[in-house]
DNA sequence: CGAGCGATTGAAAAGACTCAACCACCGTGG
DNA sequence: CCACGGTGGTTGAGTCTTTTCAATCGCTCG
């Protein structure tokens, strides 16, 4: 667990930075952006952005993780991405020149650095590898959505479960899995009720354990075979 | 119903190009382009590419439509997207420098360019009007799947069919729908049986009517409060 | 004419959802 | 310090949607 309070991040020391698609930025650029950038403290459930709201800018995120949302009819939330650590937030709606279609809040403490829309436009613009890395990047979500559309449609939702909770691991690290029962059952696509019940079958089989929210994979190749992957 | 026969396209009095990403090239350009692509005549049913190999240019659509989908576990299509005239398709696998994760199947007798990827890049590294088109493009679609995503995960399966056909009837433009039941039904994401049960429901209601396999719409205002949109 | 595919229907079973109630934990204010 | 209220978690029961399996029909193609 990181600091809980606000803290001034350099880019030059910014851990995620280089695993980023800043990744590559030689020492001019890099103090470049840090001369660009803003930073801020976050608490938990606050909103970087909201649906239908004009971008303004992309959000660095450098420490805590954040969902990526969007609200059907009823406006049940459907979470469509988990962003953590390293991960740069918000730039696909820069592209577009249309409002935002989906949301994104904060799910714990986060630090965050702020781009302007102007500063990072013209970055793109001039940095090559900055383009080539976020075409790559938008040409993957692209074709991992098409995956998660496939899953939505033909899986039942204890195998989405599983393979959701595989992905989950992955985001969260070392950490343990910890999101409340309706964030998950927003993950997943599924009522509430309807993943608790499942949690609970899977900790019967001895495929995962809980502590308190938090949930702890015990048999990944369990859950992978659950899956149907 | 056009040309039934292979004939040779070109850039310049191409009408699909004029909507395309190729829209604002100047008579240069489209000279360069001309020259670059291949052009040939597909049947019905024929892949344009598949998912696991590897790219090696992008298809350009002149005439005729065809379906992007992916398979799930026991081989079932779903399918992503339906591709018409004037769409560039498979330039997405470009720039992830990753095999296709979806594939392309022709849906009906189709005119279709062909530009090789190392031309198609070349004109993306060197055309910052093309580019901009293709991150916009890029951007776009990803919020389209974002919505597409939160419509498996919470409409019912007649309120995704209501909206489908508003979706298809868009493609299709003056046409009617015009896809076997199961493409529809894959489309939807549901049992192909359960597909003809709502369209059957849909016909009694007066929302459309069929003609053999083609589908008239004859409600639009009635199917879009339907699919509770 | 027979084979085979696509479309359709019926009946039964399974999977999920909804609704309602209840519990457990936590922080607050008295 | 403790009662209170609220949020998040859990359970049960009943219902509805959707799937599955099996069978039938119609049409086209060789």
């Amino acid at each position: 667990m990181p600091d809980k309070s606000h803290r001034h991040v350099t880019c030059e020391t910014c851990k995620s930075r280089q695993s980023s698609l800043f990744g590559s930025f030689c020492d001019d650029e890099v103090e470049g952006l840090d001369s660009k950038k803003t930073c801020s403290y976050y608490k938990k459930n606050q909103p970087l952005f909201i649906e239908g709201s004009l971008p303004r800018g992309v959000f660095c995120l450098n420490s805590g993780k954040v969902k990526i949302f969007a609200r059907g009819e009823e406006g049940k939330e459907q979470i469509i991405h988990l962003a953590a650590d390293g991960e740069i937030v918000g730039f696909r709606a820069m592209f577009s020149g249309e409002p935002y279609k989906v949301s994104a809040t904060t799910l714990e403490e986060c630090n965050i650095c702020f781009i302007g829309k102007s500063d990072f436009l013209d970055l793109v613009d001039t940095n090559p590898t900055l383009r080539n890395g976020i075409m790559k990047e938008l040409s993957t979500e692209l074709a991992d959505r098409a995956t998660f559309i496939t899953n939505m449609a033909q899986k039942s939702v204890r195998e989405r479960l599983a393979f959701s909770l595989i992905l989950l691991q992955d985001i969260y690290k070392e950490e343990m899995i910890n999101l409340t029962r309706e964030d998950l059952a927003n993950f997943v696509g599924t009522a509430t009720e309807t993943l608790i019940r499942l949690l609970k079958d899977f900790k019967e089989e001895d495929l995962i354990q809980t502590h308190a929210r938090k949930i702890e994979i015990l048999d990944k190749e369990g859950l992978l075979r659950v899956s149907g992957a």
